[in-house]
This record gives C-alpha cells, structure tokens and sequence, in this order.
DNA sequence: ATAAGGTTTAACCATTTGGTTAACAAAAGT
DNA sequence: ACTTTTGTTAACCAAATGGTTAAACCTTAT
C-alpha cells in the first residue's frame, strides 16, 4: 500500500473515460462527466492526461489494441483457411458481445478524423491483409475454392462479423427483435456467418 | 418572383445544415458553421426550424427518406428472390456511392439516440422484412435455396453492402487501398456482392 | 521533525455556443 | 397611401465547457 494510489486513479480515469466516450463520442463526451463517473475532481484529469484530446486519444489506443489481435487472427493466422474462418467468425462474435461499444466507437472517430489512421500504424500491431492474400491465392490456385479477389473476400468477411454490432438499432427495428432476440441471433450467427462464408466460396 | 425567396433560403439552410450535420454528427455540428454556409445571418436558423434539434430531425428525416426506399426495395419487391438481391446490390452500391456520409451518418445518430427509432417508425414508410420473410421460407420449401433464417439472410445482405461505406477508411487502411482503388472495388462489388450471396444460399 | 515531492481540491477564467431581442427592410393586403 | 405581415440582421445574453491556479494534503526520504 505504498504509493499505487496514483495508478489507481489514472486507472479509474481511463475506465470512466472509455465509458464515456464510447456511448457519447468525443465531441458529445463532457469532462464533467468523466470525473464525476471517476469520482475525483476535474482537474485531475488535466492532471493526468492534460487535455481532452490526450485523455481521448488514450482511451481510443487502449479500444483499439483490443481490437487489432482479433482481426490479425485472420490475416496472420498460420491454420487452413476454412478452420480460419470458423474460428474468426466464432470468437470474433463472442468477443464482440462483450465489448459491444467498440466497434462503432472505434468506426465513427475514425470517420470523424481519417488521419487519425497514420498514428495508429505506428504505433500499435496494425492488421495488414498481405499474408491472407497470399493464401487465398494458392487456395484458388489449388482450385479448393472457387476463383475470389482477396481484399473482397477480407471485406465480406469482415462485413457479415462487424456489421451486426455496428447498426444493432437499426437491424432490430427492421426484424422487429427485441434485445434478448437480437442477442440469440448473435448467438446463431457463431456459426451461420461461417457456414454462408464457406458456402460461398467453396466450389 | 413572387414569394419563393422564403422557400429558397429555408432549403438553403437544410442544404447547409446536412453537410455539417453528415460531416460532424448533432454533437459536432455548430449552428454559426452551418449559418455561414448557408450565407446567412445565425437567427434565420431559429426563424425557420426553431432549434438545433428540430433542424437536426428535419435533417435526419430526410436522410432517412432517401435511404428507406432502397431498402424496400429488397424487402417488398415483388421480383424473384435471386434477382431481387442482384438489383438490390446493383442499385444500392450505385446509390451509396452517390451520398457516401448516409448511411454512416443514420447508424450513428441512431446509436446515439435509439428512441429516436420511433418517430420514425409511423412517420416514414419504415422498411418491414416480413413479406421478405414470407418470401425466404417459400423458397425454402421449395428447395431452390438451402434452409436459412430470413433475418440472417437479410442481416447479412445489409452486411456485405452496407459495411464497406461505413467502415471505409479502416478497410482502406487494412488493405493498403486509395481512394480511386477502394471507389473500382466498390464498383466490382456490385456484382461480386450479389454472386457471393447467391453461391451462398443455392443449392 | 521537516523539507520536498507528488496528489487533490475548490474556486476561478476565457471562450464557445445555442438561443433571443429589437430594430429594420421588404412584401402583401387593404 | 398605409398598415400588417413576413423576412433579415447585428448585437446581445446566459449557460456550458475545457482548462488553470493557488492553496491544502499526503507520503516519504532525510
């Protein structure tokens, strides 16, 4: 009990901060709020992380090195494509309805400030589709699947896993599901996403 | 000449005011940004939609309007199954391509503010998937496509067309994409889109 | 004990922001 | 002609907001 206070405090600032960013955004987000959720005073936050830029951009880092390891699971992965896809579409949807915020917290500050992107490249395990693109070709090439341009291939795998987190709102309104629906639905889609990929492109 | 000047300067200001609004979101928007784009004195904004808020739902309303019908047209088409997702995918990718901050700007504020949600249901010709649905089980008994969930079905059609707008430069990041390469795979998806959906489903 | 260093708080500040007001200009109705 | 209604503007306002400051409070090493 030395001196870790410190820690905790900036540990409580990051998890409010996080919370309140991710339902309210950076320019609907209150610094006001984020101490009160924190319990300290304001100007420990300036304290600590000086501005709400920087406190902002901690929290984004903090979302987004979370999310890096899961996509790399698909693009760096050493196993068999369709074993790949299974696993992906399985954990990433499990993962996801844990963190539900982030995908749409992480898509729409990087709407709002596209050059955002550059810093993050550096910084952080950025996923690059180099290596799967490399696999889908020599799986085309063996003729195990049929004939898909990669990149595309990425994006729809990408689409069918993310989306539903994404415009959750707008999906239930549309299928008329309530929460708990919505939710076993995810749940099927543990599988269903898979079987449609595979299904797709198998020849 | 009349009495049309009115009308001209309250469009100029939904004009002004949807630009500012899909480019910053309610939060981000400033009323001065969108009076000055409008070239216009700040108080109009009040004369003609009262509030920030009621200019934003005239602004959201709108946008909703035009997004609404393409979605109908998937949902409540009376084409057959197969050609209904290659014109749907057709039509939509062209369409998005044409207001790309739409479909990003809907999801977000409907993120936002969920409730929103309701109003818009009895003001709007609000898209149902339940003729779709209908539609899916019949081509199910008659076994020209594999059993699948309609809502699955529908969820990952939306998925693999609406995806790649939102998520744009995190897709353009991850796969070492431009501008002008991501616009022709966007154009290839077309295409690309509705032959993966139909090799996913035929038997 | 006490000096030094980091930590925490209440009060304060400058700027921004949505919104209002009062006067003025332009049509439209009579 | 003149009165009323509608459209437009500059100046103004109160509240909110990110950020600062100066003093108080701990903890710890000397």
């Amino acid at each position: 009990m030395t001196k870790h206070k410190d820690n905790q405090t900036e540990e409580q600032i990051l998890e409010a901060a996080q919370q309140v960013f991710q339902a309210k955004g950076m320019d609907g987000a209150r610094m006001q709020e984020i101490a009160d959720k924190a319990n300290i005073n304001k100007a420990m936050l300036h304290y600590y992380y000086r501005s709400k830029q920087l406190l902002f951009e901690a929290v984004f880092k903090k979302a987004f090195a979370l999310l890096a390891p899961q996509l790399n699971a698909i693009l760096n992965d050493d196993s068999a494509l369709e074993d790949k896809i299974r696993s992906f579409t399985h954990n990433y949807i499990s993962f996801m309805m844990k963190h539900p915020y982030l995908p749409n917290f992480i898509i729409q500050e990087l709407n709002r400030n596209p050059k955002f992107i550059e810093s993050l490249k550096n910084n952080v395990a950025f996923p690059n589709i180099s290596k799967f693109k490399t696999q889908v070709e020599e799986e085309v090439e063996k003729g195990t699947i049929v004939s898909v341009n990669a990149e595309q291939l990425f994006i729809n795998i990408l689409s069918l896993n993310v989306f539903p987190f994404v415009a959750s709102p707008l999906i239930k309104a549309f299928t008329n599901v309530d929460d708990k629906a919505y939710k076993a639905m995810l749940e099927d889609r543990k599988t269903a996403v898979s079987d449609f990929i595979i299904n797709a492109i198998k020849k």
